[in-house]
DNA sequence: ATGGTCGGCAACCGA
């Protein structure tokens, strides 16, 4: 069986609801993974979504910040939430895929919205870098989170942090700002190492070659400036490694009418 | 070297 998956940073599912189905309707992604809904739960667009063929949907929604949602073809078998650094933010939200959606083995899937750490990249007179940092430790010391053995995970969001060299326009001007700093990306990739996860974008595409998944709002020109970052991560386990078909960015979506910030990332899988 | 733009929600906060 064939698996679609796709993340995206939709910053405010309400208010680009259309071009979430624009996606929808060009990708058909089987499951799809929102981070910053920004939307209570009781205000999600629940019956576009199922117009547009995904009835399956769970939710952790919050007023006005964050908020992660999971939309899908297939059911679920169950669903989970998970919170961090004892904060109630609507951070994380996991699903099993497994009998119900008639696969042989089940997977499972996270969905994650890290704290983006605000502009001053030091946890001493940055309170939300602090939370940031916390944020990574937690995910890595978190077992229940990370597969074992054979064990068919996947774990997919905005993770805020760009690891590697070109990952960022320019490793060097980028090293001192949030998203790119030694300890962000150190702990990222401790996450990544602990979990045993596999980064299925730097499975297929070279460590020289640039990749950007998000493009600042404030560039005059996003395009011929091409000042990206790679933020939002697909990682798969072991499991899952060798069933990868595809990897593709959709780069275009950051030029459409009053678009995010972020752009989709999705992967096939022969499951 | 600095400031540049968004969205939510109603003054700024978070990104």
């Amino acid at each position: 069986m064939r698996l679609t998956l796709t993340t995206w940073n939709i910053n405010s599912v309400r208010l680009r609801i259309e071009l979430v189905a624009k996606f929808i309707k060009a990708a058909r992604p089987d499951v799809l993974c929102l981070q910053e809904t920004k939307c209570p739960d009781d205000a999600f667009p629940l019956k576009r979504f199922k117009r547009l063929g995904y009835e399956h949907v769970a939710l952790n929604g919050q007023k006005g910040y964050h908020g992660v949602a999971i939309v899908s073809k297939l059911p679920f078998d169950t669903t989970d939430i998970r919170t961090f650094c004892d904060r109630p933010d609507s951070r994380h939200i996991s699903v099993a895929l497994g009998e119900r959606a008639s696969l042989a083995a089940p997977i499972v899937l996270h969905n994650f919205y890290v704290p983006a750490g605000g502009d001053i990249p030091d946890p001493s007179v940055n309170p939300k870098f602090e939370h940031k940092l916390q944020f990574l430790d937690e995910m890595r010391d978190c077992a229940p989170l990370h597969p074992n053995g054979d064990d068919r995970h996947i774990l997919v969001g905005d993770l805020n942090v760009a690891p590697h060299e070109h990952d960022v326009w320019s490793h060097r001007q980028m090293l001192k700002i949030v998203s790119h700093t030694p300890v962000e990306t150190e702990k990222l990739l401790a996450v990544q190492t602990c979990g045993r996860w596999y980064d299925v974008a730097r499975e297929r595409i070279p460590l020289s070659e640039k990749v950007y998944t998000w493009w600042s709002y404030r560039a005059a020109d996003w395009a011929a400036a091409d000042r990206g970052r790679r933020l939002d991560h697909i990682w798969v386990s072991e499991a899952l490694r060798g069933t990868v078909r595809d990897f593709r960015i959709t780069r275009d979506a950051r030029g459409w009418e009053r678009p995010s910030d972020h752009v989709p990332v999705t992967a096939v899988f022969d499951v």
